[in-house]
DNA sequence: CTGAAAGCGCTTACAG
DNA sequence: CTGAAAGCGCTTACAG
């Protein structure tokens, strides 16, 4: 049906290794030659059929990227760092969309395998043993992004050092003067890290832990809302006497800001709020939010090029990367104003 | 270097037309034989590898989906609808994410005929005379989502009935009583069709047109904020007496929040305003924005719809497909005040 | 500098 | 019900 590469072949008289020589660059070919089979690959509107090349070769110059939910704007940055790099380097990109669905990856692996991809970088919301196993008999490089796979899977990842980054924000708040600071906790892997590194300052500091948890989801932002929400109102009922709040995300920000709206307190004279994930509405000056960066597009790049030496074996056991974070200051944080 | 279809065979005594025939589930097979073949399978962890199937097969059971922008949500839920029907329908999704890069979308078709897709989504931005020309010997069916080709292509598309919805969103706003209503036009080719259904409406009903447009693209939360913000400015400086703005986007309606914001007026209470696109931050009450839904999950699964009719001839010349919009009355928009 | 040949791992008529 | 053989469209040593 479509024109083939023994068309092109027979269409300049040369053999097909000859057009297949001159399509993959070689060198050692006679500039004429070169010539007449380019022409007629424009003349014949010639493409290459990449599933014979695939086969053919060792590699496919295929990597797999798993996104978890393909309507969370978040997770496409990072996306977006990764396909830069891997485009950059002559790969291309198979996004999968997990759709929070552990069945949905084991089977994207599942493809991958049968498709023979380079290598992958994956976001699992849990790592099962179903999970391992098959990345196990996978037998490609595998690299994990903003999840931390067990130390024994012996898979790499590329995570922002969370702990660190929440102790900056609590130091941050202490700086301002605040004593009394809630934590609304979010509900994952990443919410219990944030909330060990705000319960060791607050042991340090010798200041109350006021962290509060509600087991609803809080990825999209109507959930997120009910939760911060909730969870504001627990803390205020709890502890009224708070001046500040460091949420998990801006969007749990978001709905405690619903909370202290309704109660009629005022941020930040009130009560001084943060976030974390610098969303794009964070900006907007009914919230004006405070919030921590995390580099998105730098980490999705890092763990692309993680990829990149593990495939080209200039490093075949990476060590894990931790990456910093940045506090975004804006008008949602103040100084503590004793009675004020 | 992995197990091959000949070791499967090996191991149970049977040729490889026979393995092959278990695992596309022929019928006439032996049960003893399907059994053994399929502990083998199981035994040797065996994953048929798919590059050399899709070489062998006249299809690829691959659909190429097109996102203009991965980091703006409001097209991945066209992307999972579309999704969705393709994979209960037994076809992969590739995405490709366009970055708004023509240049990225040639790209991409490029490789969409290398590794010989079933068919393609696009959503391009523009349709230049290359792409059209890429399209048109590319040789594989293509249908346009969200944007609409130029008749004579060929290329049917599924979109919004955008001049219908903006014919409603002006009713519904005349309907509270408003006469005043400006309109801040989005700055792309479906801003246009709801310009012009704005100023239709506006000489059908004898009112004043006062539609704005800003040229500053309007893609991004933060871009459009500048530009609804520019835009409500002018509304405001030129007819102060304005007592309802119709904005292009959500986007460009929380720009133009911002302005009313800065001035002290208040919304709804002096101006109601309205937005489209029913974004997840547009029911925060801050906004409470009433907004015009564009039913996006439905849309992409529509275009999936029509792409696999024609894959599986079951319609090849599908008609062009105009979804109806719905609008969501929140409270950012009241009846009109004489005097109010 | 170029060609003939084998091979990549499957599928699919064709026989029996 | 099963096998032998050809073929999908490339690439890659191997010769010359």
């Amino acid at each position: 049906m479509s024109v083939t590469i023994r068309d092109v072949a027979k269409f300049c008289g040369v053999s097909v290794s000859t057009v297949s020589r001159v399509l993959n660059g070689y060198t050692d070919i006679s500039e004429e030659t070169a010539n007449k089979v380019f022409a007629a690959i424009k003349k014949l509107d010639y493409v290459p059929n990449n599933t014979a090349r695939m086969l053919t070769r060792k590699d496919t110059k295929i990597i797999g990227l798993t996104i978890p939910d393909i309507k969370d704007p978040f997770f496409s940055e990072n996306a977006s760092g990764a396909e830069k790099l891997l485009l950059e380097n002559g790969y291309q990109i198979f996004y999968g969309n997990m759709e929070r669905s552990a069945d949905k990856l084991l089977n994207y692996l599942q493809q991958a395998r049968q498709m023979r991809f380079d290598g992958l970088i994956i976001t699992p919301d849990e790592w099962t043993e179903e999970l391992l196993d098959t990345i196990r008999r996978i037998s490609m490089p595998v690299v994990a992004l903003r999840r931390r796979p067990p130390q024994s899977s012996g898979v790499p990842f590329v995570d922002n050092d969370h702990y660190k980054g929440a102790m900056e924000m609590m130091t941050y708040l202490t700086d301002l003067g605040h004593t009394r600071i809630a934590h609304i906790v979010l509900p994952t892997g990443i919410g219990a890290i944030r909330r060990e590194a705000y319960r060791d300052f607050c042991q340090i500091r010798s200041i109350e832990a006021r962290d509060v948890k509600i087991d609803l989801p809080a990825n999209k932002l109507d959930q997120a809302r009910e939760n911060g929400y909730q969870a504001m109102k627990r803390i205020h009922e709890t502890w009224p006497d708070t001046t500040a709040v460091f949420a998990g995300t801006d969007q749990l920000a978001i709905g405690a800001m619903v909370y202290l709206r309704e109660k009629g307190l005022s941020v930040p004279a009130d009560i001084s709020i943060a976030g974390v994930n610098d969303m794009d509405y964070a900006s907007l000056p009914w919230f004006d939010l405070t919030t921590m960066s995390l580099n998105r597009t730098e980490m999705g790049r890092a763990a692309a090029q993680m990829l990149l030496d593990i495939i080209e074996e200039r490093r075949p056991h990476p060590e894990n990367l931790l990456l910093g974070t940045s506090i975004i200051v804006r008008g949602s944080t103040i100084k503590y104003k004793n009675g004020g």
